[in-house]
DNA sequence: CATGGGATTGACT
DNA sequence: GTCAATCCCATGC
């Protein structure tokens, strides 16, 4: 099994880290999957929960880099953030779709769907694939039990398609959303860009 | 102490 | 496209 990212990959600029982690691997358990959309939010800017401060509920934002920050959305969903930068600093990247690896049958059945594409093709959805739920807050994803490998070795790294962040209200113009281009498992809206035929770069 | 709003999803028109 | 589900907690009286 891939070793785990080490805290100082998450001791560096959330955007930074936000880029780095599409490509790499969450695995809880037996489940698996490769990460093909993350954002990244941190305090400096209203969209993020750290922006009023440290509270009850932002403490895990502030906690140590490598940190697993899971909270609950909408009163029904629970979504799993990688918390980064220094600890006086609140902000944290929230992974939001991944491409299953392992353990599918087990995702599947977590799920109550069958096609690969709707296991884990949102941030709601891959915690529950996963079998993440609220009491792995404030854990460390560099111990597990929920982890992070790095890259697997020999897969080049993605082509990212940048855009603004989804379902926010406030600082929707900031590009911290990282899509692996042509992934079919990122969450909608689909970045522009996507399931489109892609020139090549020009030389 | 009451209220309102989400870093969403799935079902439905 | 619209909309309800559901609950923690930040905010305000």
């Amino acid at each position: 099994m891939a070793a785990a990212l080490p805290a100082g990959f998450y001791a560096r600029p959330v955007v930074d880290v936000a880029r780095d982690l599409v490509g790499c691997v969450v695995r809880h358990g037996a489940a698996a999957g490769l990460i093909v959309e993350t954002e990244a939010y941190h305090d400096s800017e209203p969209a993020c929960h750290a922006f009023a401060g440290l509270t009850p509920r932002t403490a895990t934002l502030f906690a140590a880099p490598g940190t697993a920050y899971v909270y609950r959305s909408y009163g029904v969903h629970a979504l799993l953030n990688a918390v980064c930068e220094d600890a006086d600093t609140g902000a944290a990247v929230l992974l939001r779709a991944l491409e299953p690896l392992d353990g599918v049958e087990e995702m599947r059945a977590r799920r109550g769907r069958e096609r690969r594409e709707e296991l884990c093709s949102g941030p709601g959805k891959l915690t529950q694939a996963l079998g993440v739920g609220l009491d792995r807050n404030a854990t460390s994803l560099v111990r597990g039990p929920v982890r992070i490998e790095a890259r697997p070795a020999g897969t080049p790294a993605p082509r990212l398609i940048v855009g603004p962040r989804i379902g926010i209200t406030r600082a929707m113009d900031l590009p911290w959303r990282f899509c692996a281009a042509g992934s079919r498992c990122v969450s909608r809206p689909w970045p522009r860009g996507l399931g489109e035929t892609v020139s090549p770069p020009v030389a």
